[in-house]
DNA sequence: ACCCCCTTGTTATATTATAACGCCTGCGCT
DNA sequence: AGCGCAGGCGTTATAATATAACAAGGGGGT
């Protein structure tokens, strides 16, 4: 299982993530430019999914620009590449927690603070879609729900 | 299997679901009006699933409101009471299969034509949620591709 | 020097979604 | 009948998310 909602040591996790990116980068011939590696950076901050315009006004504070094809081009170029995942439930994006290898993930992820943890787990659907003749390009599996630590201090309870 | 992109009887599809609803409504108390049936009707027309803003216009159309909050109230309505479902990688509605009876779907969602066929599966995850101590509430599972007719006539091929 | 590709930046616009308020109707109550 | 309330539908206005299209610069290859 991967870290997300327990304790652990992020700085690692931060430090292991962005190394990683720098090799696949150079490995692949991509241009881990400051722009997207500030990017990276931002979202790798916590395992929390950010809007893209929560990325952008964050790049925007630092000296990059300030109009959205800036932040959704950063992270188009994350996306593609492995290094972050776009959270559909949410609209919101969150750092790769396994960047550098090609990965169908899947998340867990609480409503109550956008925290996500990525899973890896084995496809479903896959014998329903080859009964259709459907080819299977992409799999979305969010598990949407509450974490413990947002169970316990109420935030995101049901109103009574 | 849930039929979806096979050919099928659409208008006993349609009935059912219709009559489904109906059923639900009453056992449940919920008021099926006429914009709620009709814009269950509108998505049942399909297999395609559709923006809000594609039922709004036909909504418009037929002599409803013509503001957004007149399509996104209809659809919550059926979201919340399983008469449609949303899908999240497409941010649109689709109708449920299998109207009537709680279930967790799962769909594959086809990119040249919107088509979606809804599946039963277990749901994924739930060994990996208990052990980070997370509630899942709802389980988004979605396998977005291409369906057999769309690649057969090359919609949405990817360019050589 | 010149060209070409890529990256970043911009302006403008499209698409999806919700907040907040008013009117009306149906319904239970007195 | 008269009243009050809840729900549904309509509106206005605005928020949130996303992309199209174009301009400027850099850097490498020839
Ligand atoms: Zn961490
Ligand atoms: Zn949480
Ligand atoms: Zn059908
Ligand atoms: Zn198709």
């Amino acid at each position: 299982m991967a870290h997300g909602f327990d304790r652990h040591d992020h700085r690692a996790c931060v430090a292991s993530a962005l190394s990683a990116a720098e090799a696949a980068c150079a490995g692949r011939g991509l241009a881990l430019t400051p722009l997207r590696r500030r990017t990276l950076e931002i979202l790798l901050e916590s395992h929390a999914a950010l809007g893209a315009y929560d990325v952008l006004a964050r790049l925007e504070a630092e000296g990059f620009g300030s109009k959205p094809p800036v932040a959704y081009r950063a992270l188009g170029f994350l996306v593609d590449n492995g290094f972050a995942h776009r959270i559909e439930g949410l609209s919101a994006y969150v750092a790769c927690a396994r960047p550098g290898s090609p990965h169908e993930p899947s998340f867990l992820v609480c409503r109550g603070c956008r925290r996500v943890a990525e899973e890896a787990i084995a496809a479903p659907l896959a014998p329903e879609a080859e009964a259709e003749g459907f080819a299977v390009e992409r799999m979305v599996v969010e598990a949407q729900g509450l974490c413990s630590a947002c169970r316990e201090s109420g935030r995101g309870a049901a109103p009574c």
